[in-house]
RNA sequence: GUCCUCGUAGUUCAACGGAUAGAACAAGAGCCUCCUAAGCUCUAGAUGUAGGUUCGAUUCCUGCCGAGGACACCA
């Protein structure tokens, strides 16, 4: 990546150039006004104080020993400094093009990366409570997982994707309880988690005016703990029933796992988790529990069995990341989860650390802000007032579906129901990749379903016009058979909208590293908006396809890299594009 | 009460401690006899507050104000 080559040159430059000091870091950033140049340097400024200069004197000196250097004449175009004493670069022409080649030549592939390579990263996302229906607060999760999927596999990362369902715990006792009571198989069978949640919300109802109930339900909790054999193949059979109705949602998604290893997997462990806990005198007994006290990191103690003898979340967590680190022999473990459990993963980190879980494993809640009712307030699911992912999916898909029937009637029925759902469900994973703050997302059907601006449907336009423009231009020239992008001349591309084109283009592969770097894929969603936005503008104050063949051609080539890149950045979201729209 | 996250245009979001704080939507003015108008061009509009650190603070630290969330036998 060019930044590196930047930066190595400039690391030895100034290590040369000042020897006798310590080098502060320093850093090869993306300038915010484009007129200053591809690459901006702040070392001079860095450097001042130190050497006891004007930064503009050293941005000068550092400047003249760049442009002595050899090789540079073909890295740069232009080096200046500017006030306070920043030294800009403009990358040559040479290098523009050849990364014009290197994009058409590495097609799919453009952009990624060896660089995580011989690590394995586990990504835990998704993890939804079975039983429970998914809402629109489970999707951050689902869809902020797969796409750091996508990046860390394209940077060449091992990565296992691992769906840590909540298949175990007290939601299971009253559920159970309520089966046993109110229940019926057939119904189940037909709609899973739409009858399991019947049963859920007849249970809150009724333990309101029956006070034993919530006791029965906590009985049948450690019954099923205990490996009673009814309670274990009733367990089994609603487990699996509501994977069913999950895994529609996610062939919906395209979202994919590689290990389904819910909470119940670990119970084998739990106890030793514990014992071991108490050998070491990590743990201890507090009111009849046992806790790991965290006093030394400033935390409340982190209840790992209760009073009657069951575990819980918390043990599971230990477990699973100490079959992490062992068995899935992680570098890297990122936990995908809400923002609202930052204390619970706070404590499981510093527990895990006692316990001498994960010592060389570097562990990251990766948190978001919540999807809040419109009422600004958290969706409850007891109170039935969320949005479920189903209908959310469905809704995008016709909304889509209409928006196709305006702007093309003429395509074929099943081009168009194709359309939507790659629209409908792009819009819906863009809205939330595009952003990555930390705040909470009050939830908003016509941001939802926004096909404009800076959105999912407006990037997969400007691919399908890109599309049709290759079409055109193979067609003009008759030019079937023969790759007809090979052997172009890119010294035509003058003006300034190419320019500006070529020039954004060789940034992508530092846009993925730093999505990577930052577990944020917004970041690529940025790039790739940007991109698509210097296209249309391009797009509209120039003719790409016009009667003097070689200009077409080179106009169009690097269209079919600006495509390339817009399909790959789309494809690390987790976004499908389409050939016609 | 303690802790966590967050306060940026009317709204939803950007900005590794850097240069003139960027977009999108909404508002207003234009652009289809011209490659897909799901597009383009132009106009107007913002860093909660008071300090501190720094050559430089939207960014880091502290206080205050405001929003949301979590706090021992649920997950």
């Amino acid at each position: 990546m060019i930044n590196k080559e930047i930066k190595e040159i400039l690391d030895k430059i100034v290590g040369d150039l000042y020897q006798d000091i310590k080098i502060p870091d320093f850093v090869v950033e993306w300038p915010k006004q484009k007129d200053f140049g591809d690459y901006a340097l702040n070392v001079a400024m860095v450097l001042a104080k130190e050497l006891k200069k004007s930064p503009m004197e050293i941005a000068r000196e550092i400047m003249e020993k760049i442009k002595a250097e050899k090789g540079s004449e073909d890295l740069f175009k232009n080096i200046t400094i500017a006030n306070p004493g920043f030294i800009n670069f403009e990358i040559s022409d040479k290098y523009l093009t050849e990364n014009l080649n290197r994009i058409l030549k590495r097609k799919c592939k453009s952009g990624s990366s060896e660089m995580g390579k011989g690590k394995t990263v586990v990504i835990d996302y998704s993890a939804p409570n079975i039983a429970k229906p998914m809402h629109v607060g489970h999707l951050r999760s689902t869809i902020i997982g797969q796409s750091l999927y996508n990046i860390y596999s394209f940077l060449g990362y091992k990565v296992i994707g691992d769906n840590h369902i909540g298949d175990w715990g007290t939601q299971f006792g009253k559920l159970i309880y309520a089966y046993k009571n109110w229940g019926d198989k057939k119904k189940i069978s037909k709609s899973p988690i739409e009858e399991m949640t019947k049963l859920y919300v007849r249970f809150h109802k009724e333990s309101e005016v029956n006070e034993n109930l919530e006791e029965l339900a906590r009985k049948e909790t450690k019954r099923l703990q205990d490996k009673n054999a009814e309670n274990i193949k009733l367990w089994k059979f609603l487990v699996k029933e509501s994977l069913k109705d999950y895994n529609k949602i996610y062939k919906t998604l395209n979202v994919k796992f590689d290990l389904v290893l819910g909470e119940s997997s670990y119970d084998d462990m739990l106890s030793g988790i514990v014992n071991n806990g108490l050998e070491k005198k990590i743990a201890s007994k507090s009111e009849g529990a046992i806790v790991i006290n965290l006093d030394k990191y400033n935390l409340s103690p982190f209840l790992i069995q209760k009073t009657d003898g069951a575990f819980l979340y918390t043990t599971t967590d230990i477990a699973t990341a100490k079959y992490r680190e062992e068995k899935l022999k992680a570098d890297k473990v990122l936990y995908v989860v809400a923002n609202e459990q930052a204390l619970h993963f706070q404590k499981l980190f510093a527990s895990s650390e006692l316990l001498g879980i994960c010592e060389n494993v570097e562990i990251d809640h990766i948190k978001f802000g919540m999807v809040l009712g419109e009422s600004g307030k958290k969706f409850s699911t007891r109170k039935g007032d969320t949005v479920r992912l189903n209908d959310l999916i469905r809704r995008a898909i016709e909304f889509a579906g209409k928006a196709v029937e305006e702007k093309n009637p003429k395509l074929s029925r099943s081009e168009k129901k194709k359309i939507a759902k790659t629209v409908g469900i792009g819009a819906i994973k863009y809205n939330d990749l595009s952003q990555n703050r930390l705040t909470d997302i009050t939830f908003d059907w016509d941001k939802m379903l926004s096909f404009e601006g800076n959105s999912a449907p407006y990037l997969q336009y400007t691919y399908a016009r890109i599309n049709s423009l290759i079409g055109k231009f193979k067609n003009l020239y008759k030019l079937d058979r023969i790759n007809p992008f090979e052997k172009t001349n890119f010294d035509l591309l003058k003006e300034k909208e190419e320019i500006s084109l070529m020039r954004h283009l060789i940034k992508f592969p530092e846009a993925i590293e730093n999505s990577a770097r930052e577990n944020g894929p917004h970041l690529v969603a940025l790039y790739i908006y940007e991109l698509a936005s210097l296209y249309n503008s391009y797009y509209n104050s120039v003719q790409i396809v016009s009667d003097e063949k070689q200009i077409t051609k080179a106009r169009v080539t690097l269209s079919k890299s600006v495509s390339i890149t817009i399909r790959n950045g789309l494809s690390l979201l987790g976004i499908d594009v389409l050939d016609r729209m």
